[in-house]
DNA sequence: CGGTCATGTGACCAACTGGTCACATTGTAT
DNA sequence: ATACAATGTGACCAGTTGGTCACATGACCG
């Protein structure tokens, strides 16, 4: 957590900090981003710095905190079009929600991703907790799927959370990779062009977990 | 390329050499590896270091170039059951016999494909000329199974090559995280278990890409 | 004006980094 | 034994790092 003497300056001197902050990160990862750098691009002494945040970690966290409470406050105004959707409608919504919020916060959602598996933190004991929710979410989706006769019955819920997690990370990075080359980000995000290639992703996903070994016959 | 010197060295200093590098690169990405810790692991001074290559580049593109050279090595021996696959056949054949060939040397692949992320190398100019050849090749694949009638002919060839390309890769990830973990990889890899895990996941992006039903029922 | 206290500063620290170089050691051929 | 080249060595270099600290600045209060 930041210190008191952080939160005390003008909303406008914090930006800077932060803006400084995520393109360091973003730019090169955890453990060689430069504390020299940050200092110098927000154009504040290293020892105010330092009576800002405790250290690196400190202000990472930061990060991570506000990108998770600004993700919270954008679904917060969402919502889905139809509440009676199926899973899989459900799950398609939630993932191109999502990267719209990507597209709002491109650099710093690049800066946390990145920080996060640069240092191997995700895969640590540290974010378990975390990763555990996720999981258990995707189960919790995939069950009532199963339940609704929506998925494959011989799809086990350990493989489709698999599945489904790859498909995401997979679309975040492509959104990420592709969308910064882009004038527009949030234009090309939700262009037709766009959302259509998402929604193809998806269905291939989708059609996959819908039916499978029941359809096939094995050699 | 490393120098001559290096070269002229008894294969079993060679081994040890490399295996400190591949070590140091696995663990902490490239920018972050550190020359001082590989000569220290390995017994030599600093000097004989850069007797034997230019700078950590060198290295670096000389562990890549080993694991090339043993990958081609590798698949030379190998070659599927039968010829008359059908292209989902021989997908699964190619990716299942890279994650053999991955459990074989799961250190230095890690090394290579860390420091390629790390430094976003991959995705830099130097690599455009492999990232494409990888493209082609998967778009041959499709075409053909196209042609063949074996995929939906709504799919587009550009979606399926992506797709192609994330499971892969996704896949790999995965076997290089658990794997290590295991006491024998190669055991746990060609295990019963780990293969239909495999076989499942290519399964769901199989009937994905093949879609409709009619054309997936084989007789 | 003086006093107090939060905030700002940059020189400084020890510990590293990749890379060099003058010198020591070794191997070989005569 | 001698000469000469190949190989090995670690002190050394300039530059970087994250983090500290004695001090300067300035705002508010009486």
């Amino acid at each position: 957590m930041p210190k008191q003497t952080f939160l005390n300056l003008s909303e406008e001197k914090r930006q800077i900090i932060v803006n400084a902050a995520v393109e360091e990160f973003a730019e090169h990862g955890f453990k060689a981003a430069s504390i020299n750098r940050i200092v110098a691009k927000s154009g504040i002494s290293k020892g105010s710095f330092y009576q800002y945040f405790k250290d690196k970690m400190d202000v990472f966290r930061y990060l991570m905190d506000m990108l998770a409470n600004e993700k919270i406050e954008f679904f917060k105004d969402k919502h889905p079009s139809s509440s009676n959707m199926d899973t899989f409608e459900y799950f398609r919504w939630l993932v191109k929600t999502g990267m719209e919020f990507n597209s709002v916060y491109p650099r710093m959602t690049r800066a946390v991703t990145r920080a996060l598996l640069d240092e191997g933190l995700y895969y640590g004991e540290k974010f378990a907790e975390y990763r555990q929710l996720t999981t258990d979410t995707l189960a919790a989706m995939i069950k009532q799927a199963l339940k609704r006769g929506e998925m494959d019955p011989s799809v086990d819920v350990e493989l489709a959370v698999m599945v489904m997690n790859t498909w995401t990370n997979a679309i975040t990075t492509y959104i990420l990779n592709e969308g910064v080359k882009q004038k527009d980000i949030m234009k090309w995000v939700c262009s037709a062009k766009t959302q259509e290639k998402i929604d193809k992703l998806l269905y291939v996903m989708e059609y996959g977990l819908r039916k499978t070994e029941s359809q096939f016959v094995k050699s």
